[in-house]
DNA sequence: TTGCTGACTTAGGACCCGAGGC
DNA sequence: GCCTCGGGTCCTAAGTCAGCAA
């Protein structure tokens, strides 16, 4: 662990050195391509004109599997028709946009009146982008490539469509009685429960092999919880956990899932086509004229809920959402979603300000829950750009911001001197902003802003090093986070300070929270948050370590390798971990053994091959010549398999704990691994499975080798 | 300023299924 | 053809952050 942990602030305090360097390179390269390129493709253009490029094609076809929907300008691209707009869009400030928005509102009333006219008549609409649709492909059968706009399609209102459609929700099975063979006992005795307390009991028969029900707070929670569900009858007499028995319950399911498994081709077939066809109901609507994969279009079904580290609320019965408990979004015109027979919705509304279909309230936090896009949809992935957008932003004035904290060190007011303190943390360490959490209703995990005095310590000297601060916390998903890290003199002395007079369970920070910091962050820059840190050091670390780590000379495996390594520095940045898996040893092992058995098998192809060498040169003859080629073929072969062997064993034990997915998919600019893959001619798929290429269509598009982030 | 809520992103674990080895 | 393993996908919890009301 300290190991890691070594390397990571290793990482870090390299990453800094790195950032100076990407800083003088940046700056003796000013005007160059990249830059012009940044703003050509920075954000603004995303709620502007520019990716307006012509998905009406789709609009009218809806088949996105042509169009990807992200209106990218492409290098053929003609100049715009709009020019006027052009200069909007080099300054990319989406925070302010709403309150750009707002004062544009009057200047823009003549535009936003079309805008009205349209939102009422869509069928002229529609008829415009088959008009459109018809001029370009006039166009391309003439081999005239012009970008065609569809001008109308910004939406500078705040507003996130104008035309939604879709099917609503798929709802889980209603529940289906045990067979009466199946008996849960209490105390001894077999007893027949009500339907209703009978499908709570099922939840936990269900989990009776997980951890979770050793734990007190997850039984106590589920009994009481399936106390309400039971008659008055069962609730007299089921008054204590212990004597519950749902072994018969538990080998019912566990049989069960046995079957599903024993299942003929053919009926694994038949659910596998009726999946597809729910999918293709379901799993689809149409946005602005697209067809957009949904992300989750089924309901949670009912169950016990399962916290993460020590939730108080484990256990607890998360209860069937009904169609009454749902509200439908879509437009006014388009085809609304009927509720099940005999059901009606709990609200039918027409809100396009915001981004999900479907949404209803749990009843364990009693928070929303939403129906969204898939992230492969244009909302969803203009989104991303832009936040990777905000991010080299930072990575602009980020010296400038460091040059103010660090100033910020010596101030006289203690809140700023906490906030200045609290944003070196959340730079050099990526820690999450920490908001403060309702105490007692969630597991008690902590960020940078909700850091107590009991999760740090300071070591004046430790290891040989000045100055150490000691970290140790529950952070998201109560993941631990511990790092021994060496500061500047002037932190920790701010952390002495910090830290007099107060006791363990005292906030670190108590001038200090999310919305002081972010405050100060949006003066600092323009839509900066605390995360955009997290995003903005994830990213630079895995340019500057690829920068690092890839050798020219390497062949693919190596390089993929490498790649792999500068995701790991990431993951490991930002504590992204995960449980070893459970069969790790054993598959470790077993790697093992076929990279021996692999070594013996060349070790003796090399011997074949120095014999029949020594038997070409006696016999001279081209059979045996012949023999020689196949035995070099045979060698090469077996050692680029020992190598790809001993590839695989350095990367899985490299991963063992850290999870690489999080930062891949959450962080890291993936026009960064398309610029190394077009690069080094690696091929995409060996970095992006299909999901992720779906995701990140938007930059495989648009990215050239040269970028830089 | 504080508390609360809604919308959206980020997160790890469970589960499924197919590739590849035997 | 069977089995194992791991990647891919699904699931949904747990964060962040802005906006609003008191």
């Amino acid at each position: 662990d300290s190991h890691k942990h070594k390397d990571k602030h290793k990482d870090r305090e390299h990453s800094h050195k790195e950032h100076k360097r990407d800083k003088e390179r940046e700056n003796s390269k000013n005007g160059n391509r990249q830059q012009d390129k940044h703003f050509r493709f920075s954000p603004c253009n995303l709620s502007g004109l520019s990716y307006t490029r012509m998905c009406c094609f789709s609009s009218l076809s809806i088949k996105v599997e042509e169009d990807n929907g992200y209106h990218l300008p492409i290098k053929h691209e003609k100049p715009l028709k709009r020019e006027r707009d052009e200069d909007d869009r080099y300054e990319h400030k989406p925070k302010k946009l709403k309150v750009d928005n707002e004062k544009k509102v009057k200047k823009r009333k003549q535009e936003d009146s079309d805008y009205e006219e349209r939102e009422v008549c869509i069928s002229l609409f529609l008829l415009k982008c088959l008009l459109l649709h018809f001029k370009e492909s006039q166009k391309r059968a003439a081999g005239e490539v012009e970008m065609v706009r569809w001008e109308e399609e910004k939406y500078t209102d705040g507003s996130k469509w104008r035309f939604l459609e879709h099917k609503g929700p798929v709802f889980p099975p209603p529940y289906e009685p045990l067979p009466d063979r199946i008996r849960f006992y209490y105390d001894g005795k077999a007893m027949k429960l009500s339907p209703a307390a009978e499908e709570v009991a099922t939840f936990y028969a269900k989990m009776l092999d997980h951890e979770y029900t050793t734990k007190d707070i997850f039984r106590k929670n589920f009994f009481k919880d399936w106390r309400k569900e039971m008659t008055p009858e069962e609730k007299s007499k089921i008054t204590e956990l212990k004597k519950c028995d749902f072994t018969e319950m538990h080998e019912y399911f566990k049989a069960q899932s046995e079957a599903r498994k024993q299942m003929t081709k053919e009926e694994k077939q038949k659910i596998k086509e009726e999946n597809e066809r729910i999918l293709q109901e379901y799993g689809y609507c149409v946005m602005d004229n697209h067809r957009e994969r949904i992300g989750n279009f089924r309901i949670e079904p009912p169950g016990l809920f399962r916290g993460r580290g020590d939730h108080p609320k484990m256990g607890k019965l998360k209860r069937r959402i009904r169609p009454e408990d749902i509200i439908i979004n879509c437009s006014k015109d388009s085809a609304h979603p009927q509720a099940p027979p005999g059901s009606r919705w709990k609200e039918l509304r027409h809100d396009n300000k915001v981004t999900w279909l479907v949404s209803w309230t749990e009843n364990i936090q009693g928070s929303i829950k939403y129906i969204m896009l898939n992230p492969s949809s244009r909302i969803k992935g203009e989104k991303d750009w832009q936040k990777y957008e905000t991010a080299r932003r930072l990575k602009k004035s980020v010296e400038h911001i460091r040059a103010q904290y660090r100033e910020d060190w010596r101030s006289k007011e203690m809140r700023i001197r906490q906030r200045a303190v609290a944003l070196y943390f959340i730079d050099k360490l990526a820690l999450r902003a920490g908001n403060e959490k309702d105490e007692g209703e969630t597991a008690d995990t902590v960020g940078c802003c909700s850091l107590r005095v009991e999760h740090i310590r300071l070591h004046p000297q430790m290891d040989g090093q000045d100055y150490v601060v000691e970290l140790d916390f529950p952070g998201k998903d109560s993941i631990r986070y511990y790092n021994k890290v060496s500061v500047e003199k002037r932190v920790f002395k701010n952390l002495q300070l910090f830290l007099e007079n107060k006791q363990a369970k005292d906030d670190l920070f108590d001038r200090l929270n999310t919305s002081i910091l972010n405050k100060h962050l949006q003066e600092l820059m323009d839509g900066l948050t605390a995360k955009v840190f997290r995003t903005y050091n994830a990213s630079i670390t895995l340019q500057q370590q690829l920068k690092e780590l890839t050798s020219p000379d390497d062949n693919i495996p190596e390089k993929i390798l490498s790649y792999n390594r500068a995701n790991r520095a990431v993951a490991v940045l930002c504590n992204h971990q995960r449980a070893p898996p459970k069969t790790f040893e054993k598959s470790m092992h077993n790697l093992q053994t076929k990279i021996d058995e692999k070594k013996k098998q060349l070790s003796a192809a090399k011997k074949e091959l120095k014999a029949a060498k020594a038997d070409a040169k006696m016999l001279r003859d081209e059979k045996s010549k012949k023999a020689v080629e196949m035995k070099k073929k045979a060698v090469q072969r077996i050692s680029e398999q020992l190598m790809k062997l001993e590839v695989q064993a350095t990367d899985r034990e490299e991963n063992k704990q850290i999870a690489l997915g999080t930062s891949k998919l959450n962080y890291l600019d993936p026009r960064i691994s398309v610029a190394w893959c077009k690069k080094w001619a690696v091929p995409i798929e060996k970095i992006y499975n299909k999901t992720q290429r779906e995701k990140f269509a938007w930059a495989i598009d648009m990215t050239d080798e040269d970028f830089e982030f």
